[in-house]
DNA sequence: ATGGGCTCCTGATGGC
DNA sequence: TGCCATCAGGAGCCCA
């Protein structure tokens, strides 16, 4: 559910509610999102148990707790469903259904609840990546387009390669990260790009203006607190954001595009949805 | 190497 | 009221 505006969203909260603090208790269950742990939930214990939290960092959609003094982290992937969120001090201690993660703070606590569990919480270690330091369980993705050293021109030119479509390349995590079915809907609109045209019949140029839309799409979210269609997306306090508003194709099959007035339509490619004008988006 | 389909889950929604 | 089909902000894995 949740892509780069909504994760970024979440770390910011994150980071304003915990980094500094301690984490005084840890609780879980036996949950598939801690599958990629040789012990499963035991593993996340024993790294986070009377741990400093110094800071969250991300990159696309993922992003890690920081601890002081240590190489190892708390990676976060949220997945469709996931929600992390924090309670205050005099907040309820009782745990919310499918709560997998509790950690106990000096003063409130944060929550992992993923009702379908397609989330994965991970302890990996930090690993040097250009100018920063990556998880090894995230190293196979690319740079995401808010990076400073991001670069859509040799992006692009990797993209026109490729016979696939170009929706699904926005969606390849290892091309550019960050991307969500949104997002990606939103970018093709913008640049006026049909999602099931292939790579390599754009131009590098077409590519670049693409990656650009794509990137200033999920800036103009993160502005208004990401897109929220109901409370399967919320902040870590529980508050939705705003960008759903502003959404000219994804979710309105039916109604008229903003641009023209044709009515938006719907598609499926590689089993995702995808809305787009055919009058905006050219075919060809 | 590359493309595309299946799969892991729960919950909300809409048609009959 | 139920019951069933469909759909959902993701991505790892497997097969042709």
């Amino acid at each position: 559910m949740p892509e780069l505006p909504e994760v970024e969203t979440i770390r910011r909260g994150l980071d304003l509610h915990s980094a500094g603090a301690t984490v005084r208790k840890v609780s879980g269950d036996d949950s598939r999102v801690f599958r990629d742990n040789p012990a499963g939930f035991q593993t996340v214990h024993e790294l986070l148990q009377g741990r400093q939290i110094e800071t969250f960092d991300r990159r696309g959609k993922f992003m890690w707790m920081v601890l002081s003094d240590d190489p190892r982290v708390l990676v976060i992937h949220l997945g469709m469903s996931g929600q992390v969120r924090f309670v205050g001090a005099n907040g309820s201690s009782s745990s919310p259904p499918h709560e997998h993660l509790r950690l106990v703070l000096d003063e409130g606590s944060l929550s992992f609840v993923d009702p379908r569990t397609f989330g994965r919480l991970t302890v990996s270690v930090l690993e040097r990546q250009g100018d920063r330091r990556i998880p090894r369980v995230s190293s196979h993705i690319g740079l995401d387009p808010l990076e400073p050293d991001w670069d859509p021109v040799s992006t692009a030119k990797r993209a026109v390669r490729s016979r696939r479509m170009v929706k699904t390349m926005l969606l390849d995590q290892e091309l550019v990260s960050g991307i969500g079915n949104i997002y990606a809907d939103e970018a093709l609109f913008r640049a006026g790009i049909w999602g099931q045209r292939r790579g390599a019949d754009l131009s590098v140029d077409q590519w670049v203006l693409l990656l650009l839309a794509a990137a200033d799409a999920m800036a103009e979210a993160i502005e208004v607190g990401g897109t929220s269609f109901d409370s399967l997306y919320v902040d870590v306090s529980g508050n939705p954001g705003y960008f759903a508003r502003e959404l000219t194709v994804y979710g309105r099959e039916g109604h008229p595009c903003v641009a023209c007035g044709s009515v938006i339509r719907r598609t499926i490619v590689n089993g995702r949805s995808h809305f787009y004008c055919p009058e905006c988006q050219r075919t060809e």
